[in-house]
RNA sequence: GCGGGCGUGAUGGAAUGGUAGACAUAUCGGACUUAAAAUCCGAAGGCCUUGUGCCGUGUGGGUUCGAGUCCCACCGCCCGCACCA
């Protein structure tokens, strides 16, 4: 009898997968097509459990696609452009470019095990020229359809290192190297106007039905649309007025200050003219870019001394103060601040002792505003004291709509409705992207790369031994003829934000050869993704600009119509987690092991009793990490699937454990011992045969339900309770074999290689990788009988078995008659009786 | 600070508003064995006064004949916040 060894057959069933051709994918219009894709992973050097679970969740869609008919294109590819390949160079010297393609070699080593249905002929890296030529080409398409222009942005500068920095990159509100205070400062950058697509990005979000609402929601809200009210301060000097946009406008008469950001141009203006605001500015400007640096920050203000007029009366008199927390980048950079109704303004008028004036008041409550502000639902009603656009008691939203009326009537306000998306700044002032295909000449100015010049390569002859853009400091990669008029000029060397990179790479896998972006045939065959996989974490940004840029590719005739949305469906799987396993040393210092290297709560080594702290995701700094590579050389690739798959839904997080990873190996044990007892089995056909095929058909619902609907930890426990059906039944050899080609069938997406090993024993025809899916015989699905739930008030203390469409008024004879029902009436009649049909009965008494 | 999500036995989790704890892990008991491993069979939310008992899905309220599920508030954890990928 063979043993179940993975060792052994695993590599057997993918080399005749291979050569089979089963996953390559070529275009039939025969047959539906189906295109699965996850998210494609950095080459980070290594795989790791999450990766494992991801292309696990892919590989299941992808292999049950197969068996319903589908002709399914499930490609990979790398995101290979980015900042750890840079910041090996500088800590280990090497090149970012070898650094990043041994990377992708030891990876995709890794993880051809596993045995995924990918059709490896498609991969790509973004890092090739190839593919980042054709983003080129796609950018200069962009520039010529008004889709990329230049203006000014803010960036983390790092004083003592001279350098631009990441979010990421600042701690604290310093630089990661040098320890020194961050700082904004303007440059001069590319950006995508993303900003076009505003409203039409956040109406489409009702198409995406398949996608998760809470996505759809995080969409909405950071798309951000509102209606609010934009008027002018006229200035009690002769200055220009001060525009404000405000959402609102109903708590005017509240009003005790107007704030303009730091960034507004008066402040700029006035910055030259005196010391102690370029003081205050430096101040101010100190710190990250990121919103939560700018809003958690300390609210710091400056009294500009210019005075406006309230529009409501020209007597009343406001301050402008510049405030740290007012940003450019929405609205109109300048806002009046109402301290009753919102708690920045308050803390800061607080803190700057300017007046707090009430405007409404809750119903009954009419305590005015100490430390606290007052900020009522839109939807609730108030009492204002202080109105003037004619109401006394209304909600919010309607006095904010009132009031934009009665502005517009006497012309000193607009309605206007603002979004909180920005552009997309693209650049980046590093080496490892693709290069922004544009040339700066003194003559002509910005001029776009010819075509026929692309791909710009990056220059390989770069050192890191110095912080900043290598290709800024580059002796001659920046030198060229200005493509207008021929004069030397100079290339622009700002390179792409890798996102820039994964916005467009799955409409690239349709044809990743093409010497164009796409190829309109193999997009209009394959698009759309029909279902996306990848993590909550790319919610909002990947999956936003994936969107603007289907839309702005199908502007420049790379993608149809069609494609716009470019993501049928999309799932969000959880993270792999792992206990963490941690010692002190002589200071009380954390110091953490592998879980390899722990043994019943003890250290392997020393015996050394180790603290437990519960499971968090994986990381490589806390140590709590399980490397896939170790777990399929000792169990093989099915069991790292099957518990990856079995043990939390998708959805959520999943904690590794040894003991699980254990116990999934044991039951594909168990599996193959059971196939080889039916296969060596004698036929004899038994009564029970109808029994274990009534569980069959059911595990056929079951289980495909619970893969169309990525319920696979479900459907992996129908597949436990199946094969304990199996294992107990009494029916006869035939019957049983019937049952396990079926149970290898439906374990197939999950545990391919077992599978196969099964239908092969068990004289299934080909590969059960290209066989049907088996379809469930709705006769034997039908039960006759129905166990019913008796409540009383609402707890249950009794059940009864009919029939199963048993009208309701038997039903209710029959539980009326019960012992318990009798019982607790104890004579009198209940006071109402609830049959559910199928389902419960409640009888309140 | 802002936006989004999650919270059920010792553990991972199951449950179209309708029997809470399916399935699995760990545990305990039994069979087989000289013994162990492997395998097979079985038990099991908590509590007590062992009953037709009480309690029980983060905490506190609410809606409902009925709430893990819906609503409100709070607590804890996770994701995102535009230059990490």
């Amino acid at each position: 009898m063979a043993r179940f060894d993975p060792g052994v057959t695993e590599p057997k069933w993918q080399t005749a997968w291979d050569e089979a051709g089963t996953f390559t994918a070529t275009r039939d219009e025969s047959r539906p097509k189906y295109y699965v894709l996850e998210m494609f992973p950095y080459p980070s050097g290594r795989i790791h459990m999450g990766h494992v679970r991801n292309y696990t969740m892919g590989d299941v869609v992808a292999r049950y696609k197969i068996a319903t008919g589908h002709n399914v294109l499930h490609p990979m590819g790398w995101d290979a452009f980015g900042m750890p390949a840079e910041n090996a160079a500088m800590a280990i010297g090497g090149h970012p470019k070898d650094w990043t393609y041994g990377n992708i070699a030891t990876m995709k080593e890794q993880m051809k095990p596993l045995g995924l249905s990918i059709d490896w002929s498609r991969e790509f890296a973004t890092c090739d020229p190839d593919y980042y030529g054709q983003q080129q080409a796609l950018f200069l398409d962009f520039l010529e359809k008004g889709l990329v222009y230049r203006k000014n942005a803010v960036v983390n500068w790092d004083p003592v290192d001279m350098t631009v920095l990441a979010n990421e990159q600042v701690e604290n509100g310093r630089g990661w190297r040098s320890g020194a205070l961050v700082e904004r400062r303007e440059l001069t950058q590319w950006f995508f106007k993303i900003s076009d697509f505003s409203e039409e990005l956040l109406d489409a979000l009702d198409t995406l039905e398949d996608w998760p609402a809470k996505v759809r929601l995080m969409q909405e809200n950071w798309i951000g649309r509102s209606r609010g009210l934009q008027f002018s301060f006229d200035r009690t000097d002769a200055g220009d007025p001060i525009t404000v946009y405000t959402t609102r406008p109903d708590t005017l008469l509240g009003a005790s200050f107007v704030g303009i950001s730091p960034d507004h141009p008066i402040a700029k203006a006035m910055e030259a003219d005196s010391t102690e605001l370029a003081a205050f500015l430096k101040e101010a400007r100190k710190g990250g870019t990121t919103e939560e640096a700018i809003e958690t920050a300390e609210k710091l203000g400056y009294d500009t001394g210019i005075r406006v007029r309230h529009p409501l009366n020209p007597d009343w008199e406001l301050p402008v103060w510049i405030a740290n927390f007012i940003l450019m980048d929405y609205g109109t950079g300048a806002i009046f601040g109402c301290p009753a109704h919102d708690q920045r303004d308050l803390d800061f008028c607080r803190k700057y002792d300017l007046p707090v004036i009430d405007t409404f008041f809750g119903l009954d409550d009419q305590t005015p505003v100490k430390t606290e502000a007052f900020v009522p639902p839109k939807t609730e009603k108030v009492k204002w004291i202080n109105h003037f656009a004619g109401l006394d008691v209304a909600t919010g939203q309607q006095a904010i709509d009132a009031t934009i009326d009665f502005a517009e009537k006497q012309g000193w306000g607009q309605g206007v409705t603002k979004f909180r998306l920005r552009d997309w700044g693209l650049s980046r002032q590093r080496y490892w992207g693709c290069p922004i295909p544009v040339v700066h000449c003194d003559a002509c100015g910005v001029v776009p790369e010819k075509k026929e010049n692309l791909p710009i390569r990056l220059p390989d002859d770069v050192s890191f031994d110095k912080p900043g853009n290598p290709l800024d400091r580059h002796p001659t990669w920046r030198d060229c003829s200005c493509p207008a008029c021929g004069a030397p000029a100079r290339r622009e060397t700002d390179t792409m934000d890798t996102f820039v990179d994964s916005s467009w790479y799955f409409a690239r896998f349709t044809a990743p050869r093409a010497e164009t972006p796409t190829d309109m045939a193999e997009a209009d065959y394959w698009m759309n993704v029909d279902q996306y996989i990848g993590g909550i974490e790319h919610a909002i940004l990947h999956l936003l600009y994936s969107r603007f840029f289907a839309r702005a590719m199908h502007i420049c005739g790379h993608l149809p119509e069609k494609s716009k949305e470019p993501f049928n469906a999309l799932f969000t799987q959880g993270m792999v987690t792992h206990e963490i396993y941690q010692t002190r040393d002589a200071n009380d210092r954390p110091v953490y092991h592998l879980p390899e290297d722990v043994e019943d709560g003890k250290l392997a080594a020393t015996g050394e009793a180790v603290e437990i702290i519960p499971s968090a995701k994986m990381s490589k700094s806390k140590k709590n990490v399980v490397d896939p590579v170790n777990i399929i050389s000792s169990y093989g690739a099915d069991t790292a699937r099957w518990f990856v798959l079995s043990d939390s839904p998708p959805e959520r997080d999943v904690e590794w454990t040894a003991a699980g990873a254990d116990a999934a190996f044991k039951h594909l044990g168990r599996v193959w011992r059971i196939a080889e007892e039916v296969a060596a089995a004698q036929d004899a056909p038994t009564g029970e045969d109808e029994a274990l095929l009534r569980e069959m058909h059911k595990a056929i619902r079951d289980v495909t339900l619970g893969v169309e609907s990525f319920g696979f930890n479900a459907a992996i426990a129908k597949l436990y309770a199946f094969t304990n059906a199996l294992a107990k039944s009494k029916a006869g050899a035939e019957a049983k074999r019937q049952a396990t080609k079926t149970l290898a069938q439906l374990m197939s997406p999950m545990t391919p290689h077992l599978s196969e090993d099964i239908w092969a024993l068990l004289g299934g025809e080909g590969l059960v990788a290209e066989a049907a899916w088996p379809q469930a015989d709705e006769a034997m699905l039908v039960e006759n009988t129905v166990t019913l739930p008796i409540q009383i008030n609402g707890k249950r203390r009794s059940e009864i078995t009919v029939a199963k469409d048993l009208a309701k008024e038997e039903v209710e004879k029959i539980a009326l008659a019960d012992d318990a029902v009798v019982k607790a009436l104890d004579g009198g009649q209940p006071k109402k009786l609830i049959v559910v049909p199928g389902r419960i009965v409640n009888v309140v008494i």
